[in-house]
DNA sequence: TGGTAGAGGTTCAAATAGTGAACCGACGGT
DNA sequence: ACCGTCGGTTCACTATTTGAACCTCTACCA
């Protein structure tokens, strides 16, 4: 492991519920000895990416995170642009929608919204992690991705996240077919139970999925109709957020669906 | 200069204009050989802090990037909350409101709110740098933060912005005397020629200056009772600001200003 | 009041990781 | 058919990283 990857692992001990962290404590969680975490910290710090807080001496992020923020969404629109699409797909479905973006062979939540509607809704958090065999976002993804991509995803240990998850690679090859059919993902309890998720992939400039919209229901509310309701809006949501990022919807999409 | 420093140099030859950058072209930029900007990109690539796009194998920022920024908003929530502040200063004002945050020992640009009140207006770009000796912002942080700090920045070379600019470190010195009175920072056309800001300082948990809110308008405009509507607005935004962050106004503070 | 445990930070010899010139095949222009 | 440049790779050399031990300081407790 070289030293970039452990000074990169000591920022992703950071998240929304351990915002600071003491120079010992940071140690412990990536694994590394104190007068090493000390040393990149100051490195780190020295770029902007972490900085000390006067008080207790601990760490936080630093703003030069934030500029290279702006940088990534000047690259790839994704949050700027799905925010709009969010809050219409919320208001159209009465679900809760949200947008991942493919983070390696995992997704990663990016930004939801909510709808008002119902008073039980899906709960999602930001940074959330998702995986690929048990989410319909993750297949969605899947189903539109190169053969190898998908191969060394099947490789992986696939979770059981609930005892409804499908976990045998085969079939999971065999669910990837309809998907390239309708462009529509689907996880019934997946990932987590009582959540019905639709899903559509959003591509990049290449014409390669880089993320997925998608729309998760309670079981109980998706009845054939709204379900109708979901898909289509989660598939116009997908489309216009490919287009807005400068994406571009390839051949083996189904082009029916994609208009 | 450590390995780390290496790779975070790579990140930092990313800007809006140029937000996608090839193997031997970032390698030029940063000043590495091929070999090592591959080594350093490729372990950057499996933090998710940079990834390839699959047409031309150029690399961009990466989705980690989007992660860690939510994070750092989190513990310092400066963007989010400065957004609906910037817009009624800018509104209150007819004039450009900023924000910006410390950065070693320069500023950042964070955010920024325009009027539309006038055809003329003076633009700002996020992310820029602005000068601590040559701006509003950059002297209301210097006048309340530890003396050790305002020497050392003192002691750096002072670039002159424009013949305005004000460059001797005992008449800055002098200069920041006031601003401790008032809560309040001017600069005329000391960073760019026939702009007047007026800039106030927002603080952290500690009771440390973190970044300063400003209101930059053409010298031309601030007449008298213009300035006095700025100064109250910028004021009142800067303690709301640092309301709103979970900051402390020191007892350094002018408190008749500050309540 | 003295003792202990943990915090942040520092040191230096030993060991490991980083480095870069040279190379490859592929592509695009002349 | 040639040349320049691209992304990517190799390997002998060497400079950087590493971590046990140490220091100081604070908080807590008997």
């Amino acid at each position: 492991m070289g030293t970039v990857s452990k000074a990169l692992s000591l920022l992703t001990n950071f998240n929304q519920s351990r915002t600071e962290i003491g120079l010992s404590e940071i140690a412990r969680l990536a694994g590394v000895n104190k007068a090493t975490a000390y040393r990149l910290l100051t490195e780190l710090q020295a770029g902007g990416f972490v900085e000390q807080t006067g008080a207790d001496k601990s760490w936080r992020l630093g703003p030069e995170i934030l500029r290279l923020a702006r940088v990534r969404e000047a690259a790839v629109p994704m949050t700027t642009a799905s925010r709009a699409i969010l809050d219409r797909l919320a208001a159209e479905t009465h679900e809760t929608a949200h947008v991942s973006v493919l983070r390696g062979t995992e997704l990663n939540a990016l930004a939801h919204a909510y709808s008002t509607r119902h008073a039980t809704r899906v709960m999602m958090e930001d940074a959330e992690r998702l995986s690929m065999h048990g989410t319909g976002s993750g297949l969605a993804v899947l189903a539109f991705s190169p053969d190898d991509f998908v191969e060394s995803v099947l490789a992986l240990p696939l979770k059981k996240h609930t005892p409804d998850t499908v976990t045998d690679p085969a079939a999971l090859r065999a669910l990837l077919a309809p998907i390239r059919e309708t462009g529509i993902a689907e996880s019934v309890g997946g990932f987590e139970a009582d959540v019905h998720s639709h899903a559509a992939p959003v591509f990049d400039t290449n014409g390669l999925p880089i993320g997925a919209l998608a729309v998760a229901a309670p079981v109980a509310r998706v009845t054939p109709d709204r379900a109708a309701v979901i898909k289509h809006a989660v598939l116009t949501g997908a489309m216009e957020l490919t287009r807005a990022i400068g994406g571009f919807v390839p051949e083996s999409f189904p082009q029916a669906v994609a208009a």
